[in-house]
DNA sequence: AAAAATCGATTACAGTTGTAAACTTAAGTC
DNA sequence: GACTTAAGTTTACAACTGTAATCGATTTTT
């Protein structure tokens, strides 16, 4: 396999990605568009992102006449597989439980949301453990009487 | 209620509030102790850490000596809390059943997180609606055939 | 054809972040 | 009491980010 880089996209980027991930297909103008009537951002500061994102491969660039059509290089799925891992190495993995069940608290969820999480759940019933470790101080931790998110 | 100043915490400041949240109380020499082994921070990458925290009033300092004992000026809970608020703003609100769904997947869970994760669940089976609305690209979303996320 | 608009590329620039050395002062040690 | 050590403070500095203006080359409009 080739040498993977890493594709660090950034909040800004983000929303970038997204009008693209949305439409599949875009040209400056429509990324401009959007990110002007969502975000309230000059052309300008789209345009930048738009060079930067390309600049480092996460969109790709087809010519249309003199202009480009812009398509993600990276999938959707992938990238916020990136974002949560990245959030579940940050946070207590003691935290993970009770963190998650406060996203689904808040978040709106459809029918089929719903079954995903259900069987999602199920699964992992068989591999529940009885305590989860606190890693945020490794070897040492003082979890059972402090630290008291999820105990 | 006081006015609210934004309390950004970088990731590397979260390393130092982790180690924090866990001992509840901590000298600089534990704090620095535990990131040279668990990151490989030398000593003065930590320091700068704390005295950043310090300054945004994220870390208390309690003087003891001519040193001080630090502490978590708020909590994790709520530290948290507005990590993930940030990431759901980030993603597609289509793509946020799906997301929680491979968290769970990924997660090391307890007993007692499965159940919270059931009621939770069990909560929001009454609220659920056909389908989420992607918000990537408000008022003209072509989410039905592309986006494909979690349709 | 001249003028205006557009698109991509280049440049700008301050604030944040990661990473750390150096400095200052006080405290413990020999 | 001189020396070493440790803690907190100051300074450093490059890379990354957000935010945008400007420029150069075309293309569209009048």
């Amino acid at each position: 396999m080739a040498i993977e880089e890493k594709t660090e996209i950034t909040e800004s980027e983000w929303e970038v990605m997204r009008v693209v991930w949305t439409l599949e297909k875009a040209t400056s103008k429509d990324i401009i568009h959007v990110l002007q009537e969502k975000k309230d951002w000059k052309p300008a500061t789209a345009k930048t992102f738009i060079g930067r994102l390309v600049k480092k491969g996460i969109l790709n660039t087809e010519p249309k006449g003199n202009k480009y059509i812009y398509s993600a290089a990276i999938s959707e799925e992938d990238s916020v597989k990136s974002v949560t891992d990245r959030l579940f190495d940050q946070i207590c993995s003691k935290a993970v439980g009770k963190t998650i069940a406060d996203m689904i608290a808040e978040a709106t969820l459809s029918y089929k949301d719903i079954e995903l999480l259900e069987t999602a759940l199920e699964k992992k019933k068989d591999e529940a453990v009885d305590e989860v470790a606190c890693n945020c101080v490794p070897g040492q931790c003082k979890c059972r009487e402090n630290h008291n998110m999820n105990c």
